[in-house]
DNA sequence: TTTTTGACTAAAAACGTTTTGCAGTCCGAA
DNA sequence: TTCGGACTGCAAAACGTTTTTAGTCAAAAA
């Protein structure tokens, strides 16, 4: 019976997620995520291997939504340049909406950082791939004369790293007026640069 | 008798420095500092006022002689351009030798974190300014026909938010590989974006 | 008078023990 | 096959005790 089987462990992955987002991963217990999803504490066993299993699956849920409306974003952009800015504008929504979600986080990350430092970077390699192939795209294209001959993992290391600074200096400040303005800055600034001439001006 | 009082007080903090540098925060002891001085460990409550005061010293030293070699270098370039560059190439430089010296920093700031947090504001806030300071000039003599009319405070924003991110990343990854071909080229991005025209075409 | 210090205190850290809360198991029922 | 409740073991909280350490003070030294 497959599909009752996946819709329970949807339903219970769906109940831990509220929860999470609400407590964090150490004060959730199994027994609440149990009752949540109306079921027994040891029948969450008969599903999922640990607790840890489970708040993994979710974590990497949010963070394959953010990474498929990033690479929707992306793929619906036609040349590097509109893909490149598709990805800044959608990653920055994304991380709107989602800090109003996880207030807990935080605190868990303090208190679990092995763990979270394995999804993180699981989800970053991700990400860098993405950037990455912009820019591959871009300067195959020639969209991009601006870095004829650069190192595109490293520039793309470099713009990843970058862009989390900028999320958590906003974050961080609750600084997110005129979010699209700067964005679009931003973005403007990364094009031009991207699509600049050659450094034959000194 | 000023100057032996400052001397004394020099004295005290260079040790604070060394045993700062080697054993943290929380593990240097008053005793260990006053050891290091050759004086009594009461003695060091006549110059400061308290462990926090002599810490807060040390750090802001640190931050100061940082903040010191940024200003010089872009005091010392001509153009807005040169500045930028100057300041990207320091950062980078500076922060490279300080990792080197400091081992034990990261549990130092999870265990005092209220307190490395308010250093760190008064000192990105310093950094601000210097950047802005710069994109101002730039603006003012027409070099950065790419932002006309933009708002270089957020400017300045974004970019010592992504300059802060992209030190984590190669703090973090311990990546300090072609430092200077990536300083060089991400530079140029941001300069050629600077300098782009105005978004006409698309 | 200015500097320095050893003796003191109060507060916090370290340590060892006990208790408890919870992840994970097992067995039996449906 | 699906589930729940009782059980186990372990790891973290709670608690009391001891040690360490930041900070004070009054008195000695310079």
């Amino acid at each position: 019976m497959g599909t009752k089987d996946e819709m329970i462990k949807a339903e219970v992955l769906a109940q831990a997620q509220k929860l999470f987002r609400h407590y964090g991963l150490t004060k959730t217990t199994m027994e609440d995520i149990a009752k949540a999803a109306g079921k027994g504490k040891s029948t969450l066993y008969y599903y999922y291997k640990s607790k840890e299993e489970i708040y993994k699956e979710v974590v990497m849920g949010e963070m394959n939504e953010t990474f498929s409306f990033l690479k929707e974003a992306v793929e619906a952009a036609e040349t590097a340049e509109d893909k490149l800015r598709a990805y800044s504008l959608t990653k920055f929504r994304v991380l709107q909406e989602k800090v109003n979600l996880y207030t807990v986080i935080c605190g868990d990350i303090e208190s679990n950082f092995q763990l979270m430092m394995e999804l993180h970077k699981n989800y970053e390699s991700q990400e860098l791939q993405l950037v990455k192939a912009i820019l591959d795209l871009g300067q195959e294209r020639g969209e991009f004369p601006g870095i004829i001959n650069a190192n595109t993992d490293q520039l793309a290391f470099t713009m990843v790293c970058a862009g989390r600074g900028l999320q958590m200096g906003l974050v961080f400040n609750n600084n997110f007026v005129d979010l699209d303005s700067r964005i679009d800055l931003m973005s403007r600034i990364l094009m031009y640069g991207l699509k600049g001439e050659n450094p034959a001006q000194k």
